[in-house]
DNA sequence: GTCTATAAAGAGATAGAC
DNA sequence: GTCTATCTCTTTATAGAC
């Protein structure tokens, strides 16, 4: 049973000939099914299906549907995990941390797209979601709290909540899984700035 | 067959004595079970079991599982498109007109939360979730027309894209359904002020 | 690594009695 | 208005050949 955790060993993207799929590459497809259909609603005869496979040589590759929900969600929770860990983000003002972490946030989006979008459509059906919702949880905790302090730090206004406010915010930052492609007219450092400007600025001309 | 998708008629909340459920209560129960489970992993017999009806009861009052679901979706789309039609919302300056729009916009997804909450989850699985969809593309249209009569006036800050910032605007807005509970803390009108307050003039201290 | 065939369970929906 | 029993189709997953 492959199903292996860890990320590609460094730069060997290019296949080694040979017929089928490895696991990153059916992990991708399935990924995009789970978003366009909702991960219930995708069945593994329809999966095979759109990989041009029997079920069979599916369950060859992994060993449940869950299990390619199981290795989606990591990858998403690892690398918005990874935001908070980074030097920038542990270092300065709290205001400061605070913006280096929603851009890291949205960079993670950009740049894991797929699998973030179905981080967030996860409603905790099964130990596996229930499990990656716990981890989001505390990852909304931390940036509550740095929000807090940033609030204390008298950089953030205090007339909002901390709890409510970051919920607001990334409802805002999350929110762009919805409708942004990173094939469109925006790049992802462009789309940063502007969810930047507009959660710390608002709407409202000044 | 019934399923009438009239309002309920004036001021009659009141059962009628008698044994079972009317078809106001079985969509309140099956949209919360939608809700909790997903709308494709909730089966009709989990449904009557919550119910504690039968799955042929179920059906005597709805003609199918879809049928819960599309009145569902109405209550929640005739509600937000009400919104736009209000006599408030259609005369007077753009920038007043986008902030009525929006608090009332706030004012139904907490008044119909869980209709809301079903509707933002709807992916277009099936005909009623793909006409629930188009309805909401036209009305985020309309709200995007009126951010950028705004900027145009000069009320709205134009260095954001109106669709983007309008986008972003009802991320923040629709991810209310997420966490508010209408038995918190903060009453729905104290909300919409919090989060017009975060939308307008952003995050930062002035 | 892929296939066909199949098992076993669960899905949505209906029939017909009370 | 509710029930039990059942139909039919689809589901996840496995067995075993190539």
């Amino acid at each position: 049973m492959p199903v292996s955790d860890h990320a590609a060993p460094a730069a060997s993207a290019v296949r080694r000939g040979r017929p089928g799929y490895d696991q990153r590459q059916i992990l991708e497809v399935a990924v995009q099914v789970f978003i366009d259909h909702g991960y219930d609603a995708t069945s593994v005869a329809s999966l095979a299906d759109r990989l041009g496979l029997s079920k069979s040589a599916l369950y060859h590759h992994y060993p449940s549907k869950e299990s390619l929900l199981e290795v989606a969600l990591e990858e998403a929770l690892g690398s918005l995990e990874g935001v908070l860990v980074g030097p920038e983000a542990r270092r300065g003002a709290a205001s400061e941390r605070l913006g280096v972490v929603l851009r890291g946030a949205i960079d993670v989006l950009v740049d894991k797209l797929p699998y973030v979008t179905l981080l967030l459509r996860v409603r905790g059906n099964s130990d596996v979601e229930r499990r990656a919702l716990e981890r989001r949880r505390a990852f909304d905790h931390e940036i509550t709290a740095l929000v807090r302090a940033a609030q204390a730090e008298g950089t953030v206004r205090a007339d909002i909540d901390a709890s409510v406010a970051t919920r607001l915010l990334f409802g805002m930052v999350n929110s762009v899984v919805e409708w942004y492609r990173p094939d469109g007219p925006e790049s992802g450092s462009e789309l940063a700035d502007q969810v930047l400007k507009l959660a710390m600025d608002g709407l409202r001309v000044r």
